[in-house]
DNA sequence: TATGAATGAGTCTTCATTCAT
DNA sequence: TATGAATGAAGACTCATTCAT
């Protein structure tokens, strides 16, 4: 009775290999229930359509990395700038949580940030980064508010939180071993938030 | 006869209207030509298939773009690092001379960097990025070799070749005017050749 | 055990509401076992198939009409024609009769006779009209035998059956209510008959 | 040039016949374009799809039926009521301009009228039956006023405007050859206006 | 210089139905 | 008494591509 017959995990970890090698897009229901030794008709069985099953492989992923963000962007927001000064390794509890999060399921998250045009996620990393930069903005000010004679660089604000984001992108589409990535993304953290503090406040 | 019909260009500004709204994979052949007021077959008259329309649009101004790095390049290599002393706007050359490029064909650089998925272009940005990346190899050794105790951090260095390349997409994908994209540009260019002279060697 | 598990019951009422909207054909048993708490098995194991559930549905008030017709259309052949005169009213028996089967399961009916397209009910109204037509080839007979130098116009005879079975199927599919039907198709089944009296037979 | 591969007219024509036999639902592109002799892919060469199949097949009938029923319903209007008596054959107009419409292509107004279910023509009998009711809503108030004591049975209205139309689905559907059905509907048609006089007012 | 016609392989999706448990 | 799993056939539709003219 409950002796599983694994179709749904098998349709999920051949999907995984497809999404991962064509996208999203250019991936076949056809190829992936087939693979998995079933046909389309399946794949209905088990989830809603294309997106339904994409969702299935990184609907968790996503909600993790979704919580670790929202927490991260409300705690910091506590800062004082007049009296803050960047030490280095203080801003490691961004990536400390992140990449746990991360590298728990790799393939679904290589997906998700990199192969997923097509599909109802494709906006995912743009989402993110418009909410990184919802929270630089606010912080930015206030920043900016405790130094006189200054001014937010928008246009570099923009672009740091772009970088910030894809910084992570990047690291997950390149280092697959996670403590690997965890060593190698503490340097860049430092030197994002170095010149965070640096480059974005210019002369008025 | 030199009486120009005009209808090869026609095409060609109506492919670059659709590949820039949907991405040259979900572009239509159909609806490109229509647009033109021709049919499909007439691509194929002037253009091998649609890779080769798309390669009408972006194969000059890639060119240019390769033409400009192969040289910045090799200018750089010669570069002696034991008396190097990074001076606000100096490394402000390359920009000076890819943004003209860049937004020379504002429209066909777009499509290349950002809506080539799908075709033979779609690794551009990579490559263009590996290129970098064998160059500040290159680069980053020579330093290394003039600073004692000190080694290449490889990754950071990888990282930094994608974060310079995609400073310059960032920029296209953001900013329409060239004037202006050249304003924004340079702070951040003084910033990655500050932190690459910073990060970029680690302890032994 | 006699403790009911209404299942089957539930399976029709969501029947009835799938069919009513969307009609046989294009209604779907996933989402009427779905909408009852079960799945489409459990239709096959009330039901012998789709028809089947529909037959569950249609069959009893279908029964109960092709009754009442067959009894009302063995009554009026003892009609004597020689001396038969119209009297306002004299025909309601029928529709006496007919509507408090019609309404006593107005779904059923409203199915029936307006969404059993793509089953095998869908010719039911045909088949009564076939049913009145032949008896009223009968009477119209016996009725042209008692007035000399006159014919049955056949077309007109047939257009009478269809008329007078679709006048109840309008009265089904554009009046809810028993009583306001009944009302209504009074007028309507003594202009009937007035009209069958009088144009049913043109001269020879 | 001009020697005509008569391919379009074939997806027509096989198109025709499976509507015809099928209905629009359950008629199969599949099955129609091999019965021409094409692919599927030439149906939307030549169509837009399925609907726009149908649309060629219909859409002219459907103009002139409209057009002969507007002019119809605005001619008709001009009726006085206070002077007007019934005479036989004195509402023939209708039927002589509709009949030749409807006969005119036999097979495209028999799918229009009765096998368009699941098209977007699914409604046109009924939308032309909304026409006429609002056209005898009009003449029925008019009627009204020029008759003391009496006024309009709504529900015997509408269900003559029902009746009136589809006395001419049924016509097509029974009568393939134009003159006899120019020769069955005259009947039919005087016996609709004698009755339309006589039921459509009661006592108030 | 282009068109018009057509293909063929592919897409996702829907559905009634079956059957072991 | 039902479920869960799965099938298989079919559905409409899209598309880049070809080629005779």
């Amino acid at each position: 009775m409950t002796y599983e017959n694994d179709s749904r995990e098998r349709l999920i970890e051949c999907a995984k290999k497809e999404f991962l090698e064509k996208g999203f897009a250019k991936a076949s229901l056809r190829s992936i229930s087939s693979a998995a030794g079933l046909t389309t008709g399946a794949v209905y069985f088990f989830f809603k359509d294309k997106n339904g099953l994409l969702g299935a492989i990184v609907d968790e992923p996503l909600a993790n990395i979704y919580a670790v963000l929202k927490q991260h962007y409300s705690d910091e927001a506590e800062e004082d700038f007049s009296v803050y000064k960047h030490v280095e390794g203080d801003h490691d509890e961004l990536a400390d949580l992140l990449i746990p999060k991360l590298y728990a399921d790799h393939d679904a998250i290589m997906i998700l940030l990199d192969k997923s045009a097509g599909s109802k996620y494709e906006n995912v990393v743009d989402d993110i980064i418009s909410m990184t930069d919802s929270y630089y903005i606010r912080l930015a000010e206030h920043y900016a508010a405790a130094v006189p004679d200054k001014r937010v660089n928008e246009y570099m604000l923009h672009w740091f939180s772009h970088v910030q984001i894809n910084a992570f992108v990047h690291l997950i589409t390149h280092i697959s071993d996670e403590q690997t990535a965890l060593r190698e993304i503490k340097p860049v953290m430092d030197m994002l938030v170095d010149c965070w503090m640096k480059y974005i406040l210019i002369d008025k």
